[in-house]
DNA sequence: CACTTATATAAGCCTCTGATTATCTACGTC
DNA sequence: GACGTAGATAATCAGAGGCTTATATAAGTG
């Protein structure tokens, strides 16, 4: 699967930005994604397939961590966009600065 | 439909790439992505109403043009992350400079 | 005005995927 | 070793979305 694809999916953005403070079990993520325990665990283990987080068991708990190596692909996807958006951005500003 | 959805496609990916050199019409389009003519119409539309592309009729044909302003919310999205595997690559990169 | 080219839309099918419910495994505690 | 907690897996269901075939519209051309 695909970053892209991964990343479409609101609960798994939500899983990732719950990751993005650091590392952790199962259900602080449910809980802050809001999402329920199994469905929870089913997204970890798309992630986990994807190589977009790791885990490491502790106890009868798992820690969840992120793996953003990833999401470079789709940085650099974005690339010739960024571009794109910077000139029209740069235009309009030119514009205003115009005052017209 | 959030960008995020719009660019999971591969066939909505390959239409964009394609507009990246600048506007084309739907043919164009077609042949570059490698899709079949209504299916490029449907996605063309989706993207469309997404508000990535636009559209300027030039006699019977359409001319689609990028419209990448929408796509800054996903490289908002990917800033934190960025600064994750950037720190990560850091790292990896102090351990090679040492040499061990 | 018939014909062709360029594109859009409709209908239908099929697959994929997400959510829920229920169950199973593993570890810790008393 | 019974029980509770943490998490994973299985089964099922429902809905969304993609692709194809066929048809419609619209604009040029003879």
């Amino acid at each position: 699967m695909s970053p892209f694809e991964i990343v479409a999916e609101p609960a798994r953005r939500a899983l990732m930005d719950a990751l993005v403070a650091g590392p952790k079990p199962v259900g602080e993520l449910s809980d802050a994604a809001g999402l329920s325990q199994p469905n929870t665990s089913r997204h970890l283990r798309i992630l986990r397939e994807a190589g977009l987080v790791s885990v490491t068991p502790d106890a009868q708990r798992r820690l969840y961590a992120l793996r953003p190596e990833r999401l470079i692909e789709l940085d650099r996807w974005l690339i010739p966009y960024r571009e794109l958006w910077r000139s029209s951005l740069d235009a309009l500003e030119r514009h205003l600065d115009e005052g017209s």
